[in-house]
RNA sequence: GCCACUUUAGCUCAGUAGGUAGAGCACAUCCUUGGUAAGGAUGAGGUCGUCGGUUCGAUUCCGAUAGGUGGCUCCA
């Protein structure tokens, strides 16, 4: 028996939650408590009491936790009767609100650690010294029941270790994720700006667009590869196509909203009427399809200001965005096709490991009939197995149109970042909508259906995630400043130059250093601003005709001829060579 | 949008128990002409987010407002 009873981290953090929840009781007056589950990366508990929360009080609950932990008392499961478990309760309001949701003839339990019990469904450890280390990380605000309606109660998070030593390596990685934060490394490498006046919009400074020109020339080359012809629509919009579209209804309020000579515009927050658009233009046989749509449109969202988060959300972005316009019997090979082009394109960033694919089902609230979804589902379910990819199904989680494919890569620090996606849309093409038609072998008209795709996403985001992955220490292909020439003194400037104009005329990234500084501060530069090649001339290498070549992961890589270092470049550009 | 916190030089941050502010880096000028991670000197740079209140006097206290951060909600 006792081999079955695993102490799991979700146990020890769930208990690790009971414990913060008793120690913040001990430490404060008129504690209500709510709930406080594990998580992923730790735990919290969300509570109700009149003192306000600072990260000051960490402490001291940290004191008490700890001290509690060392009172290692076991941890005691007993079911009991509803009766029994509201009168334990008693003065919980939220807890004996959450014990009235239990449905009817399931078990109450309720675990029991020393003088503190609380309703819970666990598992627990069996001793609190089982729990480890905690430490409390921050505060939020959350509303009761994740409705905005209700309270806001204050929550804590918190996390756990075995011992001080985890703890420490922890706190460590915390770090490294802070240093890498796009929003410090863009700053610092000089990528983009913020302006305060002008939320969520992005300002790419020249280094930064190099990086966004480099990706999408690179996305462009893909698309043609798979079948895609790139087009462009309009920014904006009539009033008219969204109210068709049905954007007008379903979206209006995430639309930023214009109007000339008294007619109104929207700036599109999606490419795909404009797509459609295009399709309609003019008379279509089934010949035409799959017509694969692709467009770098620019798309703004008016997203509720508490939403926006550096260049990873935003209110103006660029998604890698196509809309695939074909009949229902292509639809599974249409999706093997595009999962097999994301596995190749993920590849390249290294992200091709631990990609996780979910699968969202009809939700309640949908349109088109139950058979319909279900041809759709499964034709998404067979295009995963198609191409190798296991998925999870994330039942109701489908948008009303349609199903979906989401799909998860995993960075460089370990976390998940969703990023590409597929959706069937029967809806948009239809005849309640924008009606679109195509003429099929029976000479008969047919509604397509349409399937909203991106690999990246948005590229603003997208570009984020390589900020923090790569640290902002980007492969020589995407790199800004790909190679700086170093003069060792203002005496090889001339020669410097004549190298630098050789590395751009192959079409390199090249700069050069042409300061008064010292060869070591010229090195230091380069070094913070992640260059990957640093090219040292001095008379030396003026009197051979050679280049002295420094490599931002190899170090020192000694004399060489400036055709030789070409060829190295070029070769590692090609193999989009990762670090 | 909601809750909490926050906003001082381009960046990272001190500071003023109310008497209009400092450092490091970056920047400018001059000296130094140097072969693999910071040469030196001098200087410029801020209505302390904005508006209002209290006060003889507010960057500091109070209120409002805007932005940011962390969550929540949202993410057709």
């Amino acid at each position: 028996m006792s081999e079955n009873t695993e102490i799991t981290a979700e146990m020890r953090r769930h208990s690790a939650a009971h414990l913060m929840a008793r120690a913040v009781q001990n430490v404060f007056e008129d504690v209500q408590v709510d709930i406080g589950p594990a998580t992923d990366e730790g735990f919290y508990y969300d509570f109700d009491l009149p003192h306000r929360l600072t990260p000051d009080d960490f402490p001291k609950i940290e004191a008490e936790i700890a001290r509690l932990i060392a009172l290692d008392e076991p941890f005691v499961r007993k079911v009991v009767s509803r009766e029994e478990c509201a009168k334990m309760l008693e003065g919980q309001h939220y807890k004996l609100e959450r014990l009235a949701d239990i449905p009817e003839g399931e078990d109450i339990s309720t675990y029991t650690v020393g003088d503190y019990v609380e309703m819970c469904r666990g598992p627990h450890v069996e001793h609190s010294s089982q729990i480890g280390v905690v430490k409390l990380t921050r505060l939020a605000g959350s509303y009761y029941r994740g409705d905005e309606n209700n309270k806001m109660l204050q929550r804590i998070y918190g996390i756990i270790a075995k011992d001080q030593a985890e703890m420490d390596a922890i706190v460590a990685r915390a770090e490294e994720a802070r240093k890498r934060d796009h929003r410090r490394l863009g700053v610092e490498l000089d990528l983009f700006h913020l302006d305060p006046e002008d939320p969520g919009q992005i300002f790419w400074h020249p280094k930064g667009w190099s990086i966004y020109v480099a990706l999408q020339d690179y996305m462009r080359q893909k698309l043609v590869k798979d079948g895609y012809q790139e087009v462009n629509t309009p920014a904006l919009m009539p009033r008219s196509l969204w109210e068709r579209s049905g954007h007008w209804e379903h979206y209006k309020a995430n639309m930023f909203i214009t109007e000339s000579e008294k007619r109104i515009f929207a700036v599109k927050p999606m490419n795909c009427p404009g797509a459609l658009e295009i399709f309609k233009s003019r008379l279509r046989s089934y010949k035409d399809l799959p017509l694969r749509l692709a467009e770098f449109g620019h798309c703004a969202r008016n997203e509720p200001s508490g939403t926006l988060h550096g260049i990873m959300r935003v209110r103006g972005f660029v998604q890698d965005d196509a809309h695939i316009i074909c009949t229902e019997d292509q639809i599974e090979e249409e999706v093997a096709k595009f999962c097999r082009l994301l596995k190749d394109v993920y590849k390249d960033f290294g992200f091709d490991k631990n990609l996780l694919v979910k699968l969202s089902t009809m939700p309640d609230d949908h349109v088109g009939d139950e058979a319909t979804w279900q041809h759709a589902e499964a034709a998404l379910a067979k295009a995963c197995n198609a191409s190798g990819m296991e998925y999870v199904i994330q039942p109701g989680e489908g948008a009303f149109y349609g199903p979906k494919l989401e799909f998860t890569l995993i960075d460089a620090l370990g976390r998940a970042w969703q990023c590409g996606t597929i959706q069937l849309d029967y809806q948009l093409p239809s005849a309640e909508r924008l009606n679109a038609e195509y003429i099929g072998p029976d000479g008969q008209k047919h509604h397509p259906v349409m399937l909203h795709r991106a690999v990246l996403g948005s590229l603003e985001r997208f570009i984020g995630i390589l900020i923090e992955h790569y640290a902002g220490a980007f492969p020589l292909w995407l790199a800004p400043e790909q190679v700086r020439v170093l003069p060792v003194s203002v005496k090889a400037n001339a020669y410097a130059e004549k190298i630098q104009g050789e590395l751009l005329k192959v079409g390199l990234r090249a700069g050069v250093d042409l300061t008064a500084e010292k060869l070591g501060a010229k090195i230091r530069a380069a070094t913070m601003e992640k260059i990957p090649y640093q090219v040292v001339v001095g008379p030396r290498d003026e009197a051979n005709g050679t280049i002295s070549v420094r490599s931002r992961t190899d170090g020192d890589l000694g004399a060489m001829s400036c055709a030789d270092f070409i060829a190295k470049l070029e070769a590692e550009v090609a193999a989009k060579k990762q670090g």
